[in-house]
RNA sequence: GCGGGUGUAGUUCAAUGGUAGAACUCCAGUCUUCCAAACUGGCGGUGCGGGUUCGAUUCCCGUCACCCGCUCCA
């Protein structure tokens, strides 16, 4: 197996190579941690969304979908505490060019001495190199992307763009409770783009400053929050495990109090073993129980009673938050990282070969088969292609002719492909095709007639 | 934002103050009879901008990007 940092590496180059991901803008010089999806990578994407839709959302009886807007008015996000959260007021030491926040540093300051500084920040040392009154001018920083709407570009236009999909959800959740005739426990679902201008971005696609999520509210009863807490977080976990993530790959992880958000009582980071150079671990998803917080401050701030009544108990209560949000494009990462591998194969001249090969759950796969013509040939090539476009209907479906059988097998190992199909010169007599597996690469021979039946067990749920 | 490192073809690597090479990949062709075959041919590169110089991919400055470490981190 590779060492740890250089699997990263190979995935990256991989990725590129393939086109899974590429830098964004790369003609341009770039932008800094911006990534696209190419052809494979949004197949790959859409695969990973798919599957936690049909999880989360289609598959249960208790979870609706929403899509929500990307900008929303200032209005929403002082409600939700954003503006104020994600607003610091910077400052940064110039001797040793380390940055504070300019209101921590005064907090300090009281706590210590019982009183305000005369001089502000001219009588604070720094906390690191101790040198005294030698401080930038406190900056605002804030984490979310501004925009205006409109033709003037004014205060009246101020909008933001989403820093979470979650608030698109609290702001619709009586147009949904009452729309879809659902009622506590439920949970109302979203995958989509957030944006937050991240100050330290990197490591891949792991944290950018565009990036997608994949989201679930889910509104229960004032105490009944912890166990479907719990639940959340084993529902989750089990959600990786079954698309192929190694148990002993994925760990739980508590927020100590500091670390919480503003709006969560208990949040648990659910981690994958990325083996990052500067950390081993990373986080795929939180799930946090927001209590009744947002409801709550958006009912306080738009006026609108977001609580629900309860007929059995004929009273009426703010729901309780389980908030699930898992990132896609960190989801897209770990997918990825775990299915590399790289193996031996047997050649034709006796010896072993390397085999890059993604081990990727047939439901992830970008491309579900392939129908390689055992040679370019006019006999063959035309049984090849109707078939690959019959099979095309259901699956997306890779054509190729071009080199070697052997080569082309490879080709297909490392994005990934489930089933090779291969039409060779016995088909013309029998029929029938021979099918090759990726991970075993065994090969099976499968009449014509049944190839969209035998398919559809081995791809069952994609 | 700070410090360090690195930028040469799609990938992995060479080389040089004087026409930038290779392997693999990719494309076309010949040949094919199930695991990166061979042969022939082809496409393709010094991140970007400036400076020094007769001449810069090489030296210098700036910038952009990536990696590492701080810092930050919902």
């Amino acid at each position: 197996m590779a060492a740890a940092s250089s699997r990263i590496d190979a995935v990256v180059s991989l990725s590129k190579r393939r086109g899974f991901v590429f830098p964004s803008g790369e003609i341009y010089g770039g932008t800094r941690s911006a990534w696209d999806y190419g052809p494979l990578g949004v197949e790959l994407k859409e695969n990973i969304k798919r599957q936690w839709w049909r999880s989360v959302v289609q598959g249960r009886d208790d979870v609706v979908g929403l899509d929500s807007s990307v900008i929303l008015p200032r209005q929403v996000w002082v409600a939700s505490g954003h503006l104020d959260v994600f607003n610091d007021p910077l400052t940064e030491c110039k001797n040793c060019h380390r940055r504070f926040r300019s209101d921590h540093l005064i907090e300090d300051y009281e706590a210590k001495h019982g009183k305000q500084p005369a001089n502000g920040l001219e009588d604070l040392a720094c906390p690191v190199c101790g040198t005294r009154g030698e401080w930038t001018e406190p900056r605002d920083f804030n984490m979310m992307l501004k925009t205006y709407l409109g033709p003037i570009e004014d205060e009246s236009g101020l909008h933001y763009l989403r820093p979470e999909t979650a608030q698109g959800i609290f702001i619709n959740f009586a147009n949904v409770m009452s729309s879809s005739r659902k009622k506590p426990p439920f949970g109302i679902g979203q995958v989509g783009k957030s944006f937050r201008n991240e100050i330290t971005p990197g490591n891949f696609i792991f944290r950018t400053r565009e990036f997608e999520q994949m989201e679930l509210q889910f509104f229960v009863e004032p105490g009944t929050d912890a166990q479907w807490h719990e639940y959340w977080i084993n529902e989750r976990t089990q959600w990786y495990h079954d698309l192929g993530i190694d148990p002993k790959n994925i760990r739980h992880r508590e927020h100590s109090a500091e670390e919480r958000s503003h709006y969560a009582a208990r949040t648990v980071d659910l981690e994958y073993r990325f083996q990052f150079a500067s950390s081993e671990w990373g986080e795929l998803e939180g799930v946090a129980n927001r209590t009744d917080y947002d409801l709550k401050t958006h009912t306080e701030h738009s006026g609108v009673d977001l609580s629900y009544f309860d007929q059995t108990k004929n009273e009426r209560w703010i729901p309780y938050v389980i908030e699930p949000s898992a990132g896609l494009t960190r989801s897209l990462m770990a997918f990825l990282c775990e299915a590399y591998a790289e193996d031996e194969a047997p050649n034709t001249k006796g010896g072993v070969d390397k085999r890059t090969v993604l081990r990727l759950d047939p439901r992830l796969a970008p491309v579900k088969a392939a129908v390689l013509p055992l040679s370019r040939n006019e006999k063959l090539s035309p049984t090849a292609r109707n078939l690959a476009a019959d099979l095309r209907k259901n699956w997306n479906v890779d054509f190729d002719d071009a080199g070697a059988i052997g080569r082309r097998y490879r080709r297909h190992d490392e994005i990934g492909t489930p089933l090779c199909i291969t039409v060779d010169f016995d088909t013309l007599d029998d029929q029938a095709v021979t099918v090759r597996d990726r991970d075993t690469m065994q090969q099976e021979r499968v009449s014509l007639d049944q190839v969209q039946t035998y398919l559809a067990q081995r791809l069952i749920g994609c």
